[in-house]
DNA sequence: ATCAGTTGTTTTATTAGCAAAACATCGGTT
DNA sequence: AACCGATGTTTTGCTAATAAAACAACTGAT
């Protein structure tokens, strides 16, 4: 695979840890009505040390701004990656859990993992397609039920599967 | 969200780069026969003394074994990763290219960035659901057919959107 | 008014992953 | 034999993200 394909994992926009920060602040104003460093260390379950420095960080960045009284608040670029983390998160943890019917935990773990890693392009495509897959579209209805009652049959691959593109090949012969 | 849940980030077993200088072994077998530090490192465009460094710890994990000449080698742990991460982000860069109809750069780098993230059961479930979805089934065929068109009409949507459970409720009414 | 608890910051240290540079070791050429 | 190029390792330094600990400042209760 070319380097430059491997290598855009680091020049992401923004880190999980970044990415949680920020969505904790989200969170807490709406759960508290405020967030403070120590609001989001308890959070996130780490020092306030630790989240001291990354939201120095974040707010030199200009995603975090700080009150008079040091309450912290999402700038407009801060709640614009929210948003974007947040509605990937949601469109994928639902495709894992109700498309694919992985357990809730597991949906919620994968999402989280990758919310902050896909494309806008791939976020807006995703919901899309989850959009369309879970309406009450009669063709959508059939497709799903017929999946799902292949799902309860089909035990026969085990992971990880060899060659992946063969299996694709042998079907659409 | 849990911490337990966003902190399983780290709790990784293997990080985007082992992934990728384990991968990069896999490659240089199959294309020149023989991986040496050098070649992984110029397969990854990393200095030597970087891949010398992680391919030692690689050696230490039991990942990578060393040839009585300094060749290197996959494990068979090491090889039984590798082939669940390439069969990850055949899956993924299948259903983002094929399906999502993401042009083929954008689908490659997505997937390389989640590849190693998923888990075996979802890795398991979206090789299923994609090898049905992409099947000669004619449900399967139709639901594409109508998914397709659509994607053609709509453009409404502003991304990232809003309140995506808003969205999904609306429709599910 | 003092004392305890909370809060925020800074400093020191650790880990992963990289670069850069120095170093040693080969192997082949001349 | 001397040299050159490729190879592998080590050392030093960098950044991001964390913990731990020390410190300062504010808050509230008695």
């Amino acid at each position: 695979m070319a380097s430059d394909v491997w290598k855009e994992y680091e020049s992401n926009e923004i880190s999980h840890s970044v990415a949680h920060h920020l969505t904790a602040i989200h969170e807490l104003m709406d759960d508290l009505g405020y967030a403070r460093v120590s609001d989001v260390a308890r959070a996130l379950e780490i020092t306030r040390g630790s989240a001291s420095l990354t939201l120095k960080a974040l707010k030199a960045r200009g995603l975090v701004v700080e009150d008079h009284n040091k309450f912290l608040k999402l700038s407009e670029d801060g709640r614009r990656i929210v948003d974007s983390i947040l509605a990937k998160r949601a469109v994928v943890r639902k495709f894992l859990n109700e498309v694919l019917k992985l357990d809730e935990h597991q949906a919620e773990v994968d999402a989280c993992k990758v919310e902050h890693l896909l494309s806008a392009q791939t976020g807006g495509q995703l919901l899309h397609f989850v959009h369309f897959l879970l309406s009450d579209d009669p063709t959508a209805r059939q497709f799903l039920a017929e999946f799902w009652s292949k799902l309860d049959q089909n035990e026969e691959w085990q992971w990880p599967v060899q060659d992946v593109d063969q299996l694709f090949n042998l079907e659409s012969r």
